[in-house]
DNA sequence: CGAAACTTTGAAAAGGATCAAACTTTGTGG
DNA sequence: CCACAAAGTTTGATCCTTTTCAAAGTTTCG
């Protein structure tokens, strides 16, 4: 069945976070999602919107940003399938910063109405969606605290540790290596660094041999230092299960 | 009635971000609380625990923070009188950062178990509740931005703006003028900035009479030009009226 | 194949951190 | 209520991480 295909992400998600009841996932599946494909670099919802659905990120990559006076931008969060960049907007009408594609991707939609609707018929699921999104803060804390207090080298080591538990969750890492489609200029604006010395980041972490970039793959070389340098304490991602490789085995 | 008293700033609070039912609002009220008082500079909850009550600031200061490898700190939000530092536990059973006094307090604890009944028996208290976890995540998200791509001076401006409206909801804000009881170390922590620098900031933002910060009272003399140096667009507070003073009169 | 996007390198500049020390305010005990 | 210690603020000087600017390589993709 095509349709709980692509709900597959999501669901891998929920159920890394929170024991989903079987009833829960299968009324979950049910929603009535519509379902896009967007190319790269496109904005899905704007700075100021009202949506009256939610996103759904299926396949491919998004991120959410702010953009400043100047024209600069901050990216906040990359979002990986499984993910639920806008699910805030359920209850907050107006949107405090815009979501768009990295790469072409595939995102499904939902209607406010029958989000609220679920989550008002079942309490299990409101209590998940709302964990999901009691995630994203923490996330965001460990963000303020990489950028406000952290050195570069540690930050990049973060993202990159963060990146892998997450895409583990639902498939997507193979070992120690996974796929990444950003630029060093959108790995920038995600830090708070300048493109430039994003690039030497990662040319010393290579040095190093903690970990290697290349053709928008990275393969993590050397795991437990990684950690070290990014100072990454998984307890903030509030994963159910230790992840499928063995990733904190012995300590 | 000395109960209804306490609970007056957290019910402020909700209103300003919701238009809360009356059996909701009372409800909220019968809420079992214990009042406790702290001195300054004590931890309420620690980064780790697994706390099984809500924390409510009724007045006072709090501030939600990390620490990181070298000992150094990144304050990630001030708590004023109405705040639920850590509501966040009510869904994430670990805590991913620590809450301390920041003056001496008066809190009240509520156990979890009382706040998921309140909850499940009546959903608008949940939609208020989720509601206000979400602006809590909105905030994170405007301090990501100034922090990662923000001068110092208009980090510092857009965070006096933000207490500034905060405060007015909870009446503890004189007009333009409102007490912070907060060093300038517990500033730099909340910034991302040292005590020197925020030391050079605060005096040119005084040279230039756009605001005054003497004996732990903060007075803006220049909000049009406070709110333009600091980049402040207060849609992300998602405050439901406009502020008593005139703050945002003519545009 | 060629244009556009992205990465890499070098050099210079700047914003902010750090260090050290003096000055001021606050709070406490005698 | 004064004296004093502790905490907080201010100043100056120097250092350093990161930014900015500029330009040369390299990939990607139509």
């Amino acid at each position: 069945m095509v349709h709980v295909l692509t709900f597959r992400p999501v669901i891998l998600r929920l159920k890394s976070i929170i024991d989903l009841a079987p009833d829960d996932e299968a009324a979950f599946e049910r929603l009535p999602m519509t379902v896009r494909e967007f190319p790269a670099d496109l904005d899905i919802v704007r700075d100021g919107d009202r949506p009256h659905q939610c996103c759904f990120v299926l396949q491919g990559l998004t991120c959410r940003y702010k953009v400043i006076a100047d024209g600069r931008r901050q990216i906040l969060a990359f979002n990986i399938p499984g993910d639920m960049p806008d699910l805030q907007s359920l209850h907050l009408d107006i949107m405090d910063h815009s979501v768009a594609t990295v790469v072409p991707s595939r995102l499904g939609f939902v209607p406010h109405a029958a989000m609220h609707e679920l989550c008002n018929s079942r309490p299990g699921v409101a209590a998940a969606l709302w964990r999901e999104t009691l995630i994203d803060g923490a996330t965001f804390r460990a963000k303020i605290t990489g950028i406000g207090r952290m050195s570069a080298r540690a930050r990049v080591a973060h993202l990159f540790c963060e990146l892998l538990l997450r895409l583990d969750v639902i498939g997507l890492a193979d070992g120690f290596r996974y796929k990444l489609p950003l630029t060093q200029t959108e790995l920038g604006d995600a830090l708070g660094l300048s493109v430039v010395h994003v690039n030497r980041i990662l040319q010393d972490l290579r040095t190093d041999e903690i970990i290697a970039v290349e053709r928008r793959t990275v393969t993590i070389l050397n795991w437990e230092q990684l950690k070290a340098v990014g100072q990454f304490d998984p307890t903030y991602l509030q994963l159910r299960a230790k992840p499928s490789v063995e990733l904190f085995g012995g300590n």
